[in-house]
Formats: structure tokens, sequence, C-alpha cells
DNA sequence: CACTTTATAGAACGATCGTTCGTTCCTGTC
DNA sequence: GACAGGAACGAACGATCGTTCTATAAAGTG
């Protein structure tokens, strides 16, 4: 619509990165402000608070997270193939959207996990809504009967969600160049532990 | 030795805990301060600068961690049940350890992955050399004959740090009652999956 | 007890924080 | 072309940040 839908998502798109970098609890006003060209005053007033911005950043990242990882994948049939493509499509991510500094998602999780108020329920309500995703995949492979009927698919979206962010850790901070090759592993070893084939114990 | 010791061990013992709570870079002089009911200088001359104290709290971090996870633990003879015990120390150390807030060191792993400078090298050091020990742990658990011979150690000890970090994201983040549980299961699949019995494919 | 070293306090520094206010500028409408 | 509404600015607010100084109080040593 106006120009200040614009800009506002202008703002958006470099706090999205800035906060990458710095953390949703470590955007400033002013460093923002500085980055976009603009005054502070100016760009305070499309949010009209700090915690309103960062609450915008974090659901900026949810829908682009939902744009880069989940939509793709839903294209695939359901079943493990559609399974395998969110854990592709998941493991870069960061680079797929404009994340130079790695998932916010993640590291705003562990910044307010014990931080109660807005900005903790909204990543709390994300990375909720993101289990019952992958628990419902997992179930709809179960049903194609391409996984165990005792699959449990809470435990299995559990493991995924820990291979994910064992891969960011060792690629992010321990520069290891096989985080992904080993992330790809421990899934594909979940899934065969699973399937229909190695049924038979 | 003297009293400077003391007190130093003493605000040490508070940065920790409110670490836990606002993070490392979260950490502030002031509050600290008035925390202990100490002046602002009179703390800080106890370490000099702001980054030192960062990089005392981290320290602490993992002298405390070695103590309350891995010390006990090596107590077990080599083989499985140190591995285990290892696990089951290592899942519950915020609560042994003084730490209110959630772990330390997972907090500032995702805080500083992509800030270099001494925090990040501390922290990276840290994880690293954990991951070393956990390697080392499996290797002798595949010597003693428990594992299979063909077991990756670092892999082994990539997907163990996955199961703690998701297990700590569900319980503290998500509310998540049956995270430890979801946790010793998801590693007794691990253990399983490598364990001699199950060679024959 | 005298003396030296160390530990703590207090005040102030410049910088930055989030926020508010009043004004100016731009944009689109009659 | 006058007018209205929203968008951006510049200046200032009180608070807090990390840090530096100087001075006082305490602890350790002969």
């Amino acid at each position: 619509m106006g120009k200040g839908e614009h800009t506002r998502q202008a703002i958006l798109d470099e706090a999205f990165a800035l906060a990458s970098c710095v953390g949703v609890g470590g955007l400033s006003i002013g460093m923002l402000a500085e980055r976009t060209k603009m005054s502070k005053s100016g760009l305070f007033a499309h949010f009209g608070s700090k915690e309103e911005l960062q609450l915008a950043v974090l659901r900026e990242a949810q829908q682009r997270f939902a744009e880069v990882v989940l939509r793709p994948a839903f294209r695939q049939p359901r079943g493990l193939g559609r399974l395998r493509a969110i854990v592709v499509n998941w493991l870069d991510w960061t680079r797929e959207a404009n994340l130079p500094g790695g998932c916010v998602i993640n590291a705003a999780a562990a910044e307010f996990d014990d931080q109660p108020g807005p900005l903790r329920d909204e990543v709390r309500n994300g990375l909720l809504a993101l289990r019952r995703t992958l628990a419902e995949t997992v179930a709809k492979a179960v049903a194609v009967g391409e996984l165990r009927a005792d699959t449990d698919p809470e435990q299995f979206a559990f493991e995924m969600e820990g291979i994910y962010q064992v891969a960011q850790q060792s690629r992010r901070l321990l520069n290891d160049p096989d985080a992904d090759r080993r992330a790809l592993l421990a899934f594909d070893r979940l899934v065969r532990d699973y399937a229909v084939d190695s049924a038979k114990e």
C-alpha cells in the first residue's frame, strides 16, 4: 500500500539481518537507524516501542521460515520424501533467508527461555507450531506405510530438532565443515530405525 | 589466599547465576554491583574490564561442568556405563550447578557464534574439548567391545550434543515435562544402533 | 604500633540506551 | 492551488552503560 508500509518493511529487512548477528535482544534503535540512514525517531515511529520491533522481527522470521523451508517441502507428496525435504531445506535456510549470523529463532529461543513476556511467548509458540508440523508430517509417513505403526511422531520431531540444533552449532561455532553431512547421517539413521523394513528387529 | 580472592569468587558466583538468566552478554556491572551490595568501581577493580568478567564467568562455567558432569561419571568404569552417566549428569547439571536460567554455555554458544573475539574463542574451545571428551569416551566403549568397531566416535558425540540441546529447549522453553525421558530414549536408541548385539543388521 | 599493600567507595566522564515532543516535509485529495 | 494526514526529522529527556580518577578504609607485614 502506502509508502509507510514500504519503509517499514525495509527497516524490518535490515533489523532481521542485524538480529541474526547480535540477537533479537541485542537490537538497538540507534544502530538500526544508522544502518537504514534514518533518524532514530523516524524509525521508532513505525513500531511504537522496541519490544514491538522485536516482535515484528520474530514474526518476520517465522514467516520466512515457512516460505523457505516448509512451503517448498510441502510440494512433495506426503511421506518420507517430504520429511527429508524439510530437513534439507531446514539445514540451509540461514543461507536461503538473509541470515548472515545464523538462525534468529534458535538464538532467540536460548535468549528468552527464562524471561517471561511477549517475546518468549512468540518464539515459544513458533517452535511449538514447528514441532506440531514435524510430528504431523511424521504421522503421515506412518499412515502412508513408510514408517512403522508404533512410531512416536513427537519423539521423532524431538530428535529432528536436536539434529538441527547441533548442526547449527557445529557449523557456525565449531566451524565443522562436515556438520551438514553429519546431520543428514543422523537423520537417515533416525529414519532407518523407524522404517518398516527394519521391523523384524 | 587473601580476602580479594574470596570476594572475587563471591562476585563470580553471583555473576554466574545472573548470566544464566540474562546471558553472558546481558551481564552489566551496575546490576551485578547492586546484587552483591558493592560499588560499581569496587567490583570493577577485580576484573579490569567487562570482557574479562565475562571470560571469568565462562571459565567458571566450564570448571563447574567438569566437576558436576564429567568427574562423577569418570568414576564409572570405561564403557557404556560411563557414557550413560555423562548423559544423566549432563541432563540435569543446570539443577546441580546454580543455574536458575538454564545452561550458560549453550546460551553463550548461540550468542557469540558469529561475534569474533575472546569470548567466542573461549566458548568454542570449551565445546570442542567437550566433543573430544565425548568422542574419547565413545572410543573406549568401542575398545571395551560394547560398541561396534565401525562406530564413528565423532558422529556419536555430535548426536549426543544434539540430544542435550533439544532437551534443554524442550524443558525450558516449551515446558515439556517429558524432555528428559525423550532425551534418554533418544540416547538409548543411539546406543542400540551401534551396540555389538545389533551387528547382524 | 608503624608502614605498605590491597580492597572498596564515591563522584564523575562520555557514550548510548529507549522514548517523547514539536516541527517540518512530503504525498495524495478536493 | 489550498488543504489534510501521514512520514520523517532534530533536539532533548532521564537512565544506564563501561570506565577512570582520587580518596578512604581495611588487611597484611615487619
